[in-house]
DNA sequence: AGTTTTATCTCGATA
DNA sequence: TATCGAGGTAAAACT
């Protein structure tokens, strides 16, 4: 990641023409070769941009552009479109480069967590006798969805998924690797919860003693709060 | 405009509930007061943001967070949905703060733009042995968009619209009554041209003797440039 | 100013 | 891999 702020003037040519007057702008060049181009103001939406794949080289001034005071002229390829950014750089202003590294990306919480606030309320689903220790228990590589106990008092704990997939179960037996060491929890029993599971991500959880519960989402819904629904 | 680069996790509620995990970032502070997370990759889209009107503020940090190792939390609201955006931060790699004045802003070559080129070039769209005699042609009330000539020589008068209403017709008369009293082009005809034609517009379009076409700007701007569509 | 349409849409899910 | 639909859609055009 290089963060750029110059003095520039910019042009695109692709599915539309568009151009930059020379102003002070932040230029935002990202490991994959796309660029950005922000003003101070508007939306997240940068004024021009180029998205990736692409390739960014530096151009040779020609006379003219060397009289218009110009002190460098980059031009990004879309690798596919042929599309076209040109950069032309008056003064650069700040220039740094970071390392990032790759990132683990955005978790969204919609219906996967109101499944498990759900879930917590109607713990009964899990079967009879069973009570909620709690939501989000926190082990040492995460949190595992629901923790509680059965009819016996024996440790149980649920992961929740949406759709479930082969990686919602590794990921639950990661946890369980890791409970059943707990003497505290040991012997931890997994459950895995989702509005459907795939075949295979069933096979692989019964295989390693885990049980699959599908949830109801709708008529889990219906009884939120302990308010049956009117309909 | 701050640039800051740092290690930190984010959590957004809204209309959705997000999570970022704890990893570098760029976090782009804007004059308005929005702010927006990049990585090193994607698309001009942040991993998350918030649009102004918002506020940031410094919030003080708790016992739990001082313990994880946070050294700073952000938390951003939004001026009217009240969303907010909370960034905590472990550690700051880069801090800059630049100023850039106000944007020229964006000079689009829009689609009317883009029609009114399309026709110019496939001018043949008017009637056989029709022929370009310029593109915003100057009369003292304004540019009329395209000024041709027929097969036989007389004077054609374009106006384009993206969507064809009764005001571009009204603004053609206008042009056609100043043309026609310029003894080098009268007679002019009359021609309205759209990618679609509200009736009212025909009806009274026609009644003036003004003749109406409809643009298929997709087919157009399939021979963009004489270069044809490859599918 | 509120509403509708567009977008260099982006982005995820699905067949 | 192409296609379809939703989006914290955002932003422009139109009523």
């Amino acid at each position: 990641m290089r963060l750029v702020v110059a003095r520039c003037s910019v042009d695109y040519a692709g599915r539309l023409s568009a151009h930059l007057p020379l102003a002070t702008r932040v230029l935002m060049l990202k490991g994959d070769g796309s660029i950005l181009i922000h003003s101070d103001g508007g939306s997240y939406k940068p004024l021009n941009w180029m998205s990736p794949p692409c390739t960014l080289s530096q151009v040779e001034l020609d006379d003219d552009q060397t009289a218009a005071g110009v002190q460098q002229v980059w031009q990004v390829t879309h690798a596919k479109t042929a599309d076209t950014l040109v950069v032309s750089i008056f003064e650069i202003l700040h220039d740094s480069s970071h390392e990032l590294g790759v990132d683990p990306g955005l978790v969204k919480d919609g219906v996967e967590a109101h499944l498990q606030k759900l879930l917590a309320e109607q713990i009964e689903h899990l079967g009879d006798g069973h009570r909620l220790v709690r939501r989000e228990y926190m082990t040492a590589i995460g949190p595992v969805d629901i923790l509680a106990r059965d009819a016996s008092g024996g440790a149980v704990a649920v992961e929740i998924k949406r759709r479930g997939d082969i990686d919602g179960v590794e990921q639950l037996t990661r946890y369980l690797e890791l409970m059943n060491r707990d003497p505290h929890l040991a012997p931890v029993q997994g459950v895995f919860a989702a509005q459907e599971i795939k075949p295979q991500a069933r096979t692989l959880a019964e295989d390693r003693g885990i049980r699959c519960l599908v949830l109801d989402y709708d008529a889990m819904k219906g009884v939120d709060s302990g308010r049956p629904t009117l309909f």
